[in-house]
DNA sequence: CAAGTTAGTTTATCGCTTGAACTATATAAG
DNA sequence: CTTATATAGTTCAAGCGATAAACTAACTTG
């Protein structure tokens, strides 16, 4: 139910201890190599003893509780041509899936995933989300996600559990809203359990940013450690340390849109001072780069400030400079803090990438020197709906990290 | 043997998970339970079971192992005058110990703690560390060691392992200095070993400042959560979080010092710009105060530091104003990338607190309104030679952690 | 001194891993 | 076609650790 929580933590802490927690760590351990196995590579028992360091026994019992979850399953004879008793290939049961949602300023999305990552469908609806009650916009999600499922079962995908994506400050454990400000939601109750009646690993919440970062993770190239940075109407932030989501003792940590980068600046929505979204967000970089807002679509607004800087223009060009430059500043500070080491641009940092990677480099090379090497900045490679992916892939994760929640 | 690591972990991720793993784990919970136990107050197997969730028979059969393995020990009757046997007793055995180590630029320092904290023996020895070669401070240092320990040793007092603190990074793994600015050490591996011939737990090397902040976890008031900035020659920081040092995917994270406080600044001696050293380390505010270092020690130049604030001397307390304006930048930032609750300070920063602490938190309630309140910003109680306790306590820690290391 | 109450130990049972023996299924050789 | 060899997977006795219930120990109350 509860989205990631801190570290990582096989056996509860200050839990008993009995031998049932044995069986638990070790189905979780051989679940793990299968999930992380490419796919189309199938690894049969055999190997998984020798991988995991079980015997063959121990194994096959395993694999048949896991099988009796539903969820393995398998396949074909792995190997032919050699000498011996050819293994049964094992995989994640690819009928059954994820749903991820999302919520954002101007749409709502739901997409279903199997166990092993694949998006089997997505519908994104366009929608204002800023004028409605929360009521409301969970009722159209609520259908829309209804609907999706409907199209995965026809697919033969069976749903099993979901993540809700939102842009605000996030309370896992209650699924409350602390703030959303672009949404106008302040400790909202989200009754997450409709979106999906009856899924048996129910529906976790995730900070928007934090799930991009999560799909970065998954799809995006090897790192196990990272500091996911998501230009959105605000800046947001999501660390990842140890392949682990990290969020801090009050659940809120890697907000790096409000890390100081000019103590002399303006005075933010947070109510700090010289704050990088006063820098760098997306209304800080139209306004400086004078185009208008008032009445648009932000995708039209971005598409004016892309058109503005291809032409050439001082102030749209400064604007994303000083964004740039910002962001370094920002890196910096977070780097010491953490000792991050990589950097990953999502949202309009991914988009304005060509102008603002020079700055950012400059900067940072000033503010940190050695500190992130050029090599480890990088941009996001999950487009837009990463939140989506990035939340159905987080359950699937906490899934494979205690399966026997899905047991008899 | 190698310090802390970054995130909780009972059993070792990826381990293969026998039955042996029940027993480790229950081990360290009864353990826990009477080492977090206030000294006086001594448990009873029945109590522990009641406490820890596990039967009567297994805390019996686990307190036998401790105690064979001298960790526990009988203590009287723990209660008269109630209906009812009256159980036995148990505390961590007083006979056993741990010694903290420490090098700083101007002194080096060995003591001795029992396993429920209680500093037995304790010397410093005053030494100009930095025109030596680390073999030559090693050399000295394991005299110093060899004297405390056998010190302790007659006051009955088996010395079990050590902790060493330096100040500067530090590769746990290798007992490695990756650099020590003010020692003038690069890279050095440090022969920890033969400080302590023959302990069964080993000696660890820790970073000065996150021993600083791990002694104000176990000797100050009760916090799980809190960012230590200790300021030294430099300015170090240890992260707590959880209850735990974290350290970082590097090992060198919660380094404050190199924060950027003012993007218009001067170079930092880590090759940065506007570091929060540059303001508020001691030679930044020596030098801003108008306070001649050259020739004379540390301790003379403090001395006259706080002479000339008492005096009131207008430079002085602008430095120190300074400092504690860009402290609270530092914090500000450093609460956004982690989202700690609360801040500790050590070091000058505590012998200046009440100059410090109101610009500190007038910067930290125009930077981050909201994120810390007041109350949670306080100074360290620990004093000097914190980091040596602080070293010692993560040993024994270590050691309530995992005590079947010490088993037969 | 018997009854009541709490502490700690003993004993049978259960669950899970292990290692060795065993069965199953393939290729290679004669 | 039969036999040897190699590898995959299952079965089974053994061991270990936790559990629950019965039992012994030690003290207070009436």
């Amino acid at each position: 139910m509860a989205s990631t929580a801190s570290a990582t933590s096989p056996s509860d802490a200050g839990a008993p201890g009995n031998m049932g927690d044995v069986r638990r760590n070790n189905l979780a351990l051989v679940l793990a190599r299968v999930a992380q196995s490419p796919s189309g590579i199938h690894l049969t028992r055999a190997q998984l003893a020798a991988a995991t360091g079980l015997t063959k026994a121990s194994v096959s019992s395993i694999v048949l509780d896991l099988l009796e979850a539903g969820i393995l399953r398998e396949v074909g004879l792995s190997r032919q041509g050699e000498r011996g008793r050819p293994g049964v290939g094992l995989e994640l049961n690819p009928s059954r899936g994820v749903m991820g949602m999302e919520i954002n300023v101007d749409y709502i999305a739901a997409g279903v995933t199997s166990l092993s990552g694949e998006l089997v469908v997505k519908e994104i609806r366009e929608r204002d989300n800023r004028d409605s009650s929360s009521e409301a916009v969970m009722s159209a999600l609520a259908l829309l996600a209804s609907g999706v499922r409907e199209a995965a079962s026809v697919k033969g995908v069976d749903v099993l559990g979901g993540g809700l994506a939102v842009p605000g400050l996030v309370e896992a454990g209650s699924s409350t809203v602390t703030v959303a400000p672009n949404l106008g939601w302040v400790d909202t109750r989200l009754d997450v359990a409709r979106l999906l009646p009856g899924v048996p690993l129910g529906v976790s919440l995730f900070n928007e940013a934090n799930a991009a970062a999560l799909a970065e993770l998954a799809h995006g190239p090897q790192r196990r450690d990272f500091l996911f940075v998501s230009g959105e109407v605000g800046v947001g932030g999501g660390l990842v340390l140890n392949s682990e989501l990290f969020t801090g003792p009050e659940g809120n940590a890697g907000e790096v849109g409000h890390i100081v980068v000019d103590p002399g600046g303006v005075t933010c929505s947070c109510g700090g001072t010289g704050c990088l979204e006063t820098v760098a967000g997306q209304d800080a970089i139209f306004s400086a780069a004078g185009i208008t807002v008032k009445g648009r679509s932000r995708s039209e607004s971005m598409a004016n400030l892309l058109g503005a800087l291809a032409a050439g223009s001082p102030a749209a060009l400064t604007a994303v400079q000083r964004a740039g430059t910002a962001l370094g500043v920002a890196v910096a500070s977070a780097s010491r803090v953490v000792n991050v080491r990589a950097v990953v641009l999502g949202g309009h940092f991914a988009v304005l990438d060509q102008w603002l990677h020079g700055p950012l480099l400059e900067s940072l090379a000033r503010y940190a020197p050695g500190a992130l090497s050029p090599e480890h900045v990088i941009t996001s490679t999950v487009g837009e709906a990463g939140a989506l992916l990035g939340a159905a892939g987080s359950v699937v994760r906490a899934l494979v990290e205690a399966p026997h929640r899905l047991q008899a």
